[in-house]
DNA sequence: TATAATGTTAGACT
DNA sequence: AAGTCTAACATTAT
């Protein structure tokens, strides 16, 4: 479910709350997430994101790496709350951090350390598009497929690839290794806007996404054609259609959007 | 009952 | 061999 706009969204509304916090303790909830050396006691130094990661850095330099995959979300809470799904549970002197996540997918570890980052490694910030298309190359992987690739590109997820892609007028199924110049500053564009605007608008709340303080995010009301099969294109009137690619369900406009060669 | 869901990845295939 | 594709993970909602 988060993708960048909703992490960083996360990272934004913890910082001030966590930064010079002393965990006092850590339940894990889900005994899929055991095995994390317990952080009692460690001082939170700074919040940061890669990708759809969050990260905590500890005062013993070590690093807690939250993802949150497909369901996960986090809520802060100062009174008592219980909420379904609950994985795991921080506390601090001034409320507590709990984790929720139906499906369970999400994760959390402590790594000493992290893979590389991606040569795209924050698209909200810079991506340059001359980059973008050496790493392309030939490669006959469809655009959105590229875009979604977190080695490559870090922090696009489904509902922005296929926004991205439309405010960039290019059919998702088009080979990475065809596209133009023109089309790649187009998609750089649109991306940094996108993620940007999304940003401010503290996500997109299509079903359960929701920031730390249980509120929703508005840029569901700014979507193009995610989720709008049947609908009509805002920019052409065409019936927005959904498609399977890469496994995922893919909107786009048929006619403002490029087919492929 | 079947399908789909804001993500990632191991293994299969080309 | 590298690039690409699919199924699987676990659960809820339509």
């Amino acid at each position: 479910m988060p993708e960048l706009p909703e992490v960083e969204t996360l990272r934004r509304q913890l910082s001030p709350l966590l930064a010079g916090e002393t965990i006092r303790g850590l339940e894990i909830l889900d005994e899929k997430l055991r095995g994390i050396r317990d952080p009692a006691g460690k001082t939170i130094l700074a919040l940061s994101r890669r990708g759809k990661s969050l990260e905590f850095h500890l005062d013993d330099g070590a690093t807690l790496v939250l993802h949150l995959r497909m369901s996960g979300r986090l809520r802060w809470l100062t009174g008592p709350g219980v909420f379904p799904h609950t994985r795991f549970r921080f506390s601090f002197d001034s409320g507590r951090l709990i984790g929720i996540d139906p499906r369970r997918f999400a994760t959390l570890g402590r790594l000493p350390e992290r893979p590389a980052p991606a040569p795209i490694a924050d698209p909200s910030q810079s991506i340059p598009a001359g980059k973008l298309m050496a790493i392309a190359g030939g490669r006959r992987l469809p655009v959105k497929s590229f875009l979604l690739d977190q080695r490559l590109v870090a922090g696009i997820g489904n509902i922005y690839a296929c926004e991205i892609l439309h405010a960039a007028g290019i059919h998702p199924g088009k080979p990475s290794g065809s596209l133009t110049k023109g089309e790649w500053i187009g998609i750089a564009t649109a991306t940094k806007a996108i993620l940007r605007d999304a940003v401010t608008c503290r996500g997109t709340s299509i079903s359960d996404w929701r920031d730390l303080f249980g509120r929703p995010g508005v840029y569901q009301h700014r979507l193009t054609v995610y989720g709008k099969a049947g609908e009509a294109c805002p920019r052409c009137a065409a019936t927005v259609v959904r498609i399977r690619l890469g496994g995922r369900g893919t909107y786009f406009c048929p006619i403002c959007q490029t087919p492929p060669r």
